[in-house]
DNA sequence: TCAAGATTGATGCAGGTGCATATATGGTTG
DNA sequence: CAACCATATATGCACCTGCATCAATCTTGA
């Protein structure tokens, strides 16, 4: 049950040590680069990232301290906002997938053959399932349907 | 990469809803009530864990404060100190593996068969070695072998 | 034997995380 | 459209973690 944390922390450390930030940054910043216009919502991306909710939003607030994005006001829904990425934030995540793809290959890809890295995939893909995350809604009794 | 982890949320999860403190507290307690006498030094802990030194030292804070071990001083080697498990300690180690054990199951063992866990396992046995923790000492360069 | 270095364990501090809750806005229903 | 509930985001607080470093005690080599 431990490994997988441990491998993870291996390759954050990689990053670390190569003057990144932590992967949940280039998660992020993946994601925001994928996006058509560069920008999303914030609930978009913790689903995507699976995080809480109050991660999201302070991890927002670091990538905007740091230039890598920026909050942009909302039109269509005044309660929320557009995260938008920077061309620095571009340019860092481009950057972080050289250190992240070596870190991979170190921690993972030289251990496993391409057959058994899909076949782990595959039975941690069935782990997975309905493993959510608190969603941090108290999400009233679900009990009645209306 | 990131299942394994929200895996092992989930069954702390279990754990925390049925009242009960951390999973560290739970292998902690666990070897202890195997070693012989139930006591063992910090550093043997540590090395059978896999946790960083000053982690150690603030579990056994934490244990001894709940009245689950105690700190006893150690004859042999003055600097350091045996850790020895309480008859509550070894009560609460045998009430959470309760708990443990179904949130296991519920997470894990329902979700796959156990040939399929012999597998996964086999595969991340093949990932987990040489994935060292930082060991906390400085550990002067390792080039010379004296 | 004694100084230099290694090992054991603890701890101050900065930063991250979860929880609960706050604020503002949107949606629905009677 | 008023009262209510839901959704989107932010934040105060307590706690946990990692890092660096400390003090005390071994160990070793000259």
């Amino acid at each position: 049950m431990r490994v997988p944390g441990r491998v993870l922390n291996c390759v954050e450390q990689d990053l670390k040590k190569a003057g990144f930030p932590p992967l949940a940054w280039y998660d992020a910043l993946l994601e925001l680069s994928r996006a058509p216009g560069g920008g999303m919502r914030p609930v978009e991306l913790e689903k995507q990232m699976l995080i809480p909710q109050y991660s999201m939003s302070r991890l927002i607030d670091r990538l905007v301290e740091e230039g890598l994005a920026l909050r942009r006001e909302c039109k269509m829904d005044k309660r929320g906002l557009y995260v938008e990425i920077t061309e620095a934030g571009r340019d860092l995540q481009k950057r972080m997938w050289s250190a992240y793809s070596s870190a991979i290959e170190r921690h993972v890809g030289s251990k496993l053959s391409d057959a058994d890295a899909a076949r782990l995939s595959g039975l941690l893909d069935r782990l997975g399932c309905s493993c959510e995350q608190p969603s941090m809604t108290p999400s009233r009794d679900v009990a009645s349907v209306r």
